[in-house]
DNA sequence: CCAAAAGTGTTATGGATACACCCATGA
DNA sequence: TCATGGGTGTATCCATAACACTTTTGG
């Protein structure tokens, strides 16, 4: 067989992001008016078509970034979605990553006029199969809340122990116990107290913590 | 825009099976020489491309059956891979499934000159980043084995403790206890009891269980 | 002076681990 | 009769869960 590559089918491959943040106490995905059709007008995740020389992975980072404003985010990709007509403009397959980042951090970029932050209770219906991806992406991140630094990606560079303990029970779905909470992240040893102290949230003051800078995990 | 679709790169997209076999206490994986360049003659995972109308999913089922005779195979995806330069030979996204199957059931089908079941201990070198999709496949087992009932994938419609033991320790890589494995694999509910008696492997012989059928897991 | 959030240890409970002997049978 | 694998229960340990009071300070 001289070239066997020749002779197979090609297809459209998409990226499509979960994009997670927090504010005001609440957890919040970044959803958009799709601006084409099929489905113009429905909400929709941010994503876009994998273009020719770029990886899966660096894909999802340059929608993430033109979206947002924002490289060197906590993404990781949950899986391929590749029903015949999951998109039934088009046979497209997505790649599906979840990305967690700091709502105070992000720029509207593309898709100004349509993107929003939405309560992930008040989440309205998704086209095609984007629900699914969502669920399967916050379980995924319910999962590895405990094993990675990853919680904190949602708050500014310095928090509270206090606004970490609600990113825990937003994202977990539950009320922690205050004391059992700090001993296990603390226990984990990705964070460092630093000697700076917020005054905002309280009148005592409470110590700002950062990720141990050596685990800064991010992409990769 | 008239038609968005239309102005997007394409891609080969391929599915590439991680298949576990066991067999003589035994991990194994099936895998063949790469039939064409580049690579040709290279060890690889069993795979091939997606075809125009089929889903990924159906084609991982259609390239499992196709080199092993089986279908309803316990399959899951295990992620896509999209370096740019993955495969040397074109551009190729591909989706990666693990299996388990019952080795006795195998029948040589599409590569029977080529394909082997290899001892997982033994592994040679795999082409492209086939080695991490193995790799990440073994973790992915690892971690579910105690989750759903797929162990006994591994093994005959009916099976012994003890042989479901040997495929536990396998897959995990260390030796479990049997008191403590048996009460666990019990409590789980998956396994039933039947009246059949293996005389095969013991003087005394063990009772033959088998997965409760309403769990019926296989692929979906 | 008091409301509001920060900070801090100990006990209780339940799940996981370690461990040893008797049973049934074919050779 | 004995070698071989089958089958069974309990005590210990460790990790997780439950729980309440003192401190600080701005208003």
């Amino acid at each position: 067989m001289p070239n066997y590559y020749n002779e197979q089918t090609k297809f459209y491959v998409s990226v499509d992001c979960a994009i997670f943040g927090y504010s005001d106490g609440i957890l919040k995905l970044l959803i958009h008016k799709r601006p084409y059709d099929p489905g113009k007008g429905d909400w929709s995740l941010i994503g876009g078509f994998v273009e020719k020389d770029e990886s899966i992975d660096d894909a999802a980072k340059r929608v993430l970034t033109e979206f947002t404003g924002l490289d060197k985010v906590y993404m990781r990709q949950l899986g391929a979605f590749g029903e015949v007509n999951r998109d039934p403009g088009e046979r497209v397959i997505s790649i599906t990553y979840f990305a967690l980042i700091d709502v105070a951090k992000y720029k509207k970029g593309k898709a100004q006029h349509t993107a929003e932050w939405v309560d992930m209770n008040l989440l309205p219906e998704l086209i095609f199969d984007h629900d699914r991806m969502v669920s399967q992406s916050l379980k995924k991140i319910q999962s590895l809340i405990w094993e990675e630094p990853i919680a904190a990606n949602l708050l500014p560079k310095l928090f509270t122990l206090t606004q970490l303990q609600r990113v825990y029970e937003v994202v977990l779905g539950k009320e922690l116990d205050k004391r059992n909470y700090r001993r296990n992240v603390q226990e984990q040893g990705f964070l460092v107290k630093t000697n700076k102290i917020d005054k905002k949230t309280s009148k005592r003051g409470a110590a700002l913590f950062q990720v141990n800078p050596l685990l800064a995990i991010e992409n990769s």
